[in-house]
DNA sequence: TTTCTAATTTGTAATGATTATTTTATAATT
DNA sequence: AATTATAAAATAATCATTACAAATTAGAAA
């Protein structure tokens, strides 16, 4: 995601209003790395905005998905997960305590060994998705 | 997942009664390339099965995955989809019609990668997502 | 073959995430 | 300040999945 700034600029450009509760959604996922849910952000937010409604979550983080500034992440079936970092990277889920982390390792060259043999499909994205114990868990047992 | 027949000693073996409802599932799976839901199972048993239940879908597939015979993709996160192929592989998903098709690479090296530099994680498992258009897609336009 | 019992199936209800809808409120512009 | 298009809020609807309880049945044992 864009810095707060650029990316009211980018709002304003797209004829997006800027009001409060997007203001809160951007802020909380500014540098946010604990891939929140639509739930965990209106949790957090309903503290300072009593009148925050699930719904406006909802489509804020839709929005800027579509914009393109936000992942969402599929390890999760339960439920989405968002991630504010739109750097090419991939994630770990914690099969013990279901906390998922970033793995910032490039694996850029498997594009070229898939395109190779599937050349008839044209490949826009892929993203891996670990799975395993973290260290936390780890040292409990 | 194991041929039927070896499926079958496995049941027997772990206690698990040989129903219809599931001998039925089981061939649906057998062979099976189309990444199938819940429900499309469900669907193309009702016809020979008008008394199957939803649930014992739900059930025997969940029981088949406990046994390690089948994977659950992670791929669409509208719904859970089942590949009876449970050896090491990963798939695509194209953005326009949805389907889902195998990729057959090995990409076992990756492991090494992040085990190198996240060695307070045990990775136990992975798999690639990956998204583009279909050959059939790219053809249509 | 018949009986018995634990496992399974089935139908239905409950849950939880997500989407749709409608009304009310408000940001941004004139 | 008035206007208007956009957004927020509240609520209902939807859909996949899970939970549950009652009826059924596979398979073992008599």
């Amino acid at each position: 995601m864009d810095s707060i700034v650029s990316l009211v600029q980018k709002c304003k450009k797209a004829g997006l209003k800027l009001t409060p509760q997007r203001l809160a959604i951007f802020k909380t996922l500014d540098g946010n790395k604990t891939h929140p849910t639509v739930d965990s952000i209106y949790q957090s937010l309903k503290k300072d905005f009593p009148t925050m409604s699930l719904t406006t979550v909802y489509n804020t983080l839709e929005t800027l998905y579509e914009m393109g500034e936000i992942i969402k992440l599929d390890i999760d079936p339960d439920k989405a997960h968002f991630d504010p970092d739109n750097k090419k990277h991939h994630h770990f889920k914690c099969s013990s305590c279901g906390k998922i982390v970033d793995v910032l390792i490039n694996f850029s060259e498997i594009l070229e060994n898939v395109e190779l043999q599937n050349s008839n499909f044209t490949i826009t994205d892929f993203n891996i998705n670990f799975r395993g114990i973290c260290d936390f868990c780890s040292k409990k047992n």
